[in-house]
Order: C-alpha cells, then structure tokens, then sequence
DNA sequence: CTTGACCCCGTACCTAGGTACGGGGTTTAG
DNA sequence: CTAAACCCCGTACCTAGGTACGGGGTCAAG
C-alpha cells in the first residue's frame, strides 16, 4: 500500500502521515527500492486509532502513549484510565472557563435588551468599568 | 508615563503592548526626543477594556472592533450586542463539542471501573473498534 | 563617568496539529 | 515515449496571542 492508499483508506491527508511518522505515532513502514513507502493493512486500523482518541479529546502525545499501552501487557488497566482522567480533567477545566464567559456574556446580552431605551451600551460601559 | 511604567501599572508585559500596538488596539503614543513612548494616563483604562474583553472570549479582532463601536457615536448597541452574540455562539459551539468528548469518556472510564475483572481495557478495545 | 536599569527595533520562537511549497525522481496508462 | 499522477525530502507557513533574543541607544544615581 502507498502512502497515497493508505491516505484515501484511512481519510487523513499524505503530509499528515508524514507528520504521524516523524511524531513517532506511526511506525516507519518498508520502502520499495526506489523509496516509496509500502504500508501493510493494519495501519489503516491505527490511524483510525489515533482519530478516534482524538475525537474523544487526547492530544497527539497521548495517543502516543495509549498505542504504546496497547502492546506493552504490563500496562493495566488503571494506566489507561489515568490517562482518560487527565483528559476528563482537562475538558472540566474548559468546560468550567467557557461557562464562566457563557454567563457573563448571557447577563450583559440580557440587560442590552432591557436597557435598550438608554444611548449608552450596557455592553461596552461594563467593559469600560473598573472591576 | 514610559512602556515599563504603563505595562505593570496594566499587569501586562513591555512586549504585550508593543504587540498591541502593532496590532492598532492601542494607538502609536507620542514620543520623546530619544524615541520613547509617553502614554498618556488613559491608556491604563485603555487595556483594561481589552482584558475584560478577552475574559469574555472575545478575539483580539473583536476587541478592536468593540473599541472601535465605543467612539462611533453611530454604532449602536445592537451592533454590539451582534458581536457578543457571535462570541456566545462561539463558546456554545466548542461546549457543546467539550460536551461530548466527556460524555463519551465518561462511558469509557465507567466501563472500565465495572469491567476491571477481565484482562482487556475496555477503553482501548473501544479505540480499536470499528465506529 | 560609569554601571545598571530602562528603552528602541526587527526578527525568531512558542503551542498543536497539521498544510503547503518547491525541486526533483518514479511509475503507469495510453 | 511521453504526460499525468504519484512519490521523495526539507523547509516554511498557518492560527492566536503573545514571549524571547540580540544588538544598540538613553537616562539617572552614585
């Protein structure tokens, strides 16, 4: 399989392969004779892989370690859920910030549509007071 | 008022506002014979507005266009609520996104607190699955 | 009159996860 | 046999919001 098949299978784009490759999330597959990659079929598998960890919020260097989890037999279970924990923390944390700003900016909308009447923005004027 | 004296009076770094300027939040000051900046006093205000701003998730460009809004006697505050409407659906659309990665992760560390006893983490075995 | 703290400018670097460009070799279909 | 389509590599670029570096000028205290 060349890198342009794999590419097409796995939906990922020929640079991001290279790019996997020298991050390391990819195994650096056989060349022909003439230098051309030859993947096997199981790396469309990993790819999807590293799509679906990335979708459920681990950052490249996490998947690295939960596809070195994956053959090691010594990393158990609890390994893996540490790891699914950092994420989980992580997303709280953002979830966290994004409500705090969520509200705020609920509240300010709220009283433009109330204070309508008045010249001055409440909008602006909040962000122009003092905290 | 020198860049030193204006950037902790403002808690933000020399190269900030220098950054700023660059990027016409903040309007090139006057300057002394040897080429310094002189703030005036305003400007401490100035960068407030653009911290509160930025707490609320809007963008640097946005910031300046709410900057701007503030000495347009024409703009009104429906236009403003506009942009903060657009940072609303903004944070909503990535909430929403943070919302199911966790869900999903959250059912992965479920599943792996009540499936402990087999030997297979139900976590990777999940990333290997086909969607 | 010198030393340290400050200022100038242009440019490069940082994170994260890729994407694009340019110059060159290879393979395949007609 | 040739043209398109593919592959190689190294490097630069992208977003966003800064931060750091290096070489050089300036200002105030001792």
């Amino acid at each position: 399989m060349t890198i342009g098949q794999l590419a097409k299978r796995a939906g990922v784009n020929v640079q991001t392969l290279r790019y996997y490759e020298r991050r390391a999330l990819l195994p650096a597959p056989p060349r022909t004779g003439s230098g051309y990659r030859q993947y096997p079929v199981e790396s469309v598998r990993r790819i999807a892989f590293i799509k679906r960890a990335q979708d459920l919020g681990f950052t490249l260097d996490e998947v690295s370690e939960l596809l070195a989890f994956r053959v090691d037999s010594r990393t158990n279970c609890e390994t893996v859920e540490a790891r699914a924990a950092g994420a989980i923390a992580r997303i709280d944390a953002k979830m966290a910030e994004l409500e705090r700003m969520r509200t705020a900016l609920g509240t300010l909308v709220d009283s433009c549509r109330t204070r309508r009447a008045t010249s001055d923005c409440p909008i602006l004027e909040s962000l122009e007071d003092e905290a």
